[in-house]
DNA sequence: TCTTGAAGGATTGTAGAACAAGAGGTACGA
DNA sequence: TCGTACCTCTTGTTCTACAATCCTTCAAGA
């Protein structure tokens, strides 16, 4: 009997199943969403009105449900009993966790460079290049993107899709806290050498450099964050900053009472 | 003005805060699920109908949905289009992915033991002597359950809530796996020795040799599991295995027709 | 003046019914 | 054997309804 279709048809196809199965509009609303959160459009601390979102989206409050449950298993809101979705504010506290989370993840990718297929090593360096003529045209927004592909392309040495995801849940978060990076060229900048640095020991296979020198990138990053920063601990209580285990937010933000 | 109720209390109520909203039915479906999963009652890729299971918990499909979505999330089941929710079936590439993606995050975890603070390293000790007595009396089903805590106590060490929660994660989906150890006095008897010798090292501060006993630990381990385990590969479709990039399951088994 | 308590309105939590759309099975015919 | 038409079951989604809870406001008392 004659295969009908060859292995690698197979697999490509195989992979665009996830596409194809992908229609549920709770999904579609829940992609929606996160798109407007990371733009700023929902500030952190808004709350998201089921009926308001709802009528706006045109979709039902169980589907809108559905898909503010997504977004809560991603951090970037938060449900508060009774009282609704809120979008995620970060403390410091999570700003520090997050970056702790990508030293771990991103330097552990970035030593496994030397086992990684030269493709995903020059993935990195085009982000790199990416960024520079994003910079040298002095579009820094661009600048900002091509620096979480830069990030996401480390994740992605490390060859798991566990990983990928991880990469992208945990930029996605740290986004809700670079809005409060108002000068993009200064926060940007300066890294821009210190990506290229990473890029080529990556593609020279010298991970356990790359891990150190992107260490103390990430360090610097947080330091840099974290002085600009003002997470909830403004609003007033204190000890809290710090020492709380896992503070996924403060206390959102009233919305304006209706008249 | 007299402060009515001081910061250290604050600080600690608010702790508290997170089991108060934790009420939510859909959640608490969620975790019931979870648990069945775990326990094997739910075998992989069987399906959880809406409706059966709506009846059996006294739940309405709303909210049942709502809890799907959060099992989806955890990757624990699948959810397909027009076809319903899925016990995951893991296949090898996924237990690879696992592993690959705990030895950089046990590892990492584990590389932090110095900075730890004692009660967390004392704390995978603990997990250790469970373990010890447990195999002492033959109890090899609570030798399992120690074995999970030691792992999760490892990554406690990095004191992150983030990476306790992936580590929470990743060894629910990988127990997805472990029913097909069929002799667990085989399976976990080896790594008693090796669990000590870890946890001594982690107890010593000595990060890094526990991070290298750790990479091997994990690396024979998944050999091992490798060896027995039999993915849906098995189903019969060649290019399957090792080279898609996300295949979350491979086709589930058809629930038996009803009469 | 400050605190406490009690309506009142608004929103969420959950259930249930309803219908369209898709998947899977079955019988029939070529 | 294959293809097609039909039929049934389940899911996807919306709508309605109501209880529970929270927030606000306002009034009463210390």
């Amino acid at each position: 009997m004659v295969v009908a279709v060859s292995d690698e048809i197979a697999a490509v196809l195989a992979g665009d199943r996830s596409e194809l199965a992908s229609s549920s509009t709770a999904e579609r609303v829940a992609g929606i969403l996160r798109t407007r959160i990371m733009e700023g459009l929902f500030a952190p601390g808004s709350r998201l009105s089921e009926e308001v979102l709802g009528r706006a989206l045109g979709v039902s409050r169980n589907t809108l449900r559905e898909a503010f449950r997504l977004l809560c298993h991603e951090r970037l809101t938060v449900h508060e009993m009774n009282r609704g979705i809120f979008v995620s504010v970060l403390t410091k506290a999570d700003v520090a966790d997050l970056y702790r989370l990508r030293r771990m993840v991103e330097g552990g990718a970035a030593r496994l460079a030397g086992d990684a297929p030269v493709p995903l090593r020059k993935a990195v360096m085009a982000t790199v290049e990416d960024a520079e003529v994003a910079a040298a045209g002095g579009a820094w927004l661009e600048v900002r993107t091509a620096d979480l592909h830069f990030h996401r392309a480390i994740g992605a040495l490390a060859q798991s899709p566990r990983v990928d995801e991880m990469m992208r849940r945990a930029l996605a978060e740290l986004g809700l806290a670079f809005h409060a990076m108002t000068d993009p060229e200064q926060f940007h900048g300066p890294y821009l050498g210190r990506n290229r640095v990473i890029a080529e020991l990556v593609n020279a296979g010298r991970g356990e450099e790359a891990e150190r020198q992107l260490y103390g990138y990430l360090t610097d990053a947080e330091a840099q964050l974290l002085a600009v920063y003002e997470g909830p601990a403004a609003a007033g209580i204190a000890g809290w900053s710090m020492d709380r285990p896992e503070p996924a937010h403060f206390e959102p933000e009233r919305p304006a009472a209706r008249p």
